[in-house]
DNA sequence: CTACGAGTTCAAGTCGACTTTAAGTCAAAG
DNA sequence: CTTTGACTTAAAGTCGACTTGAACTCGTAG
């Protein structure tokens, strides 16, 4: 069976660059590997755990949140309950990340159906800003109220 | 009327910090403005100008790109067709980053209902990785064929 | 006159997730 | 023995969008 994987197997295997996994295990969230010779092996619960690391990054969190994720816990905190917990948080902010990309999205849509001559008064036009007009008025107003 | 903001009336107006404006000018999305015993003054097309730039912001064009919408274009080009051309690309962007966040979603769910003993398992059971298992097979096989 | 608050400049710092660079070590190949 | 290629380290660089800091100038109030 397999044993000892080199850096750039692990960084090939894992579509990583070795620079990479030795910045994960600087950071604390891959543990030090076994050394032959000063050069790092890994073995599989390595690459386990690399897996697992790399799965979480893509379904969004950070690595500060993995590192919570292994060390932020009571020892013993059984890791539904860690997941669990990271999870809650992270599809909240999931949520609020997609309401703001389809509001964009209904936003440039508008843009594509313009007919305006000036840059500017097309970009206003389009994204019409009912509330940068109450905004501007209070800009009027707080300059009336000056003296020079 | 209106004339003149100072940078900081400007600042609270928009939101924005005046160190942002004085950044904005820097990188050349925002034009110089007048100047009253050296310091800035804003006028009211100043201020239609950063309400454009603020709302592009917001619907997800970069710095970089509301730039390139004010220069990037041969002069004359209609705006129409130059906001066009921006957010064709971006509701593109958009489109893939729903994407992303709804398969994060998806992932996500399912970590609520686990009930694994350990860190790595849980993570690696719910996040469920079919390419991660050929992916270590494949690291497998590479490490058999090293000799050390 | 002095202090104050708000403005000015330019350079450097921040954040996250890495990458890049420089300088050095090591084992196998020629 | 020398070269090659992969590894090692620590430190610095990158990106975007700003912020922060240090040092300075203004006009106004007391």
């Amino acid at each position: 069976m397999a044993e000892d994987l080199a850096i750039s197997d692990v960084a090939r295997v894992f579509g990583l660059r070795t620079s990479a996994i030795r910045y994960y295990e600087q950071i604390g969230i891959l543990p030090p590997p076994m050394r032959k010779n000063g050069q790092r092996r890994y073995d599989n619960s390595a690459l386990f755990r690399l897996a697992v690391v790399q799965r979480a990054r893509e379904t969004g969190f950070t690595l500060e949140e993995i590192r919570e994720l292994f060390f932020g816990f009571p020892p013993g905190t059984p890791p539904p309950k860690r997941w669990h917990k990271l999870s809650q948080r992270k599809i909240a902010e999931l949520r609020d990340r997609m309401k703001r990309l389809k509001l964009m999205e209904t936003l440039l849509k508008r843009v594509e159906n313009c007919r305006c001559d000036a840059l500017d008064e097309c970009g206003e036009k389009i994204l019409r800003y009912r509330s940068s007009k109450i905004l501007l008025q209070s800009a009027v107003n707080s300059a009336d109220s000056r003296t020079d």
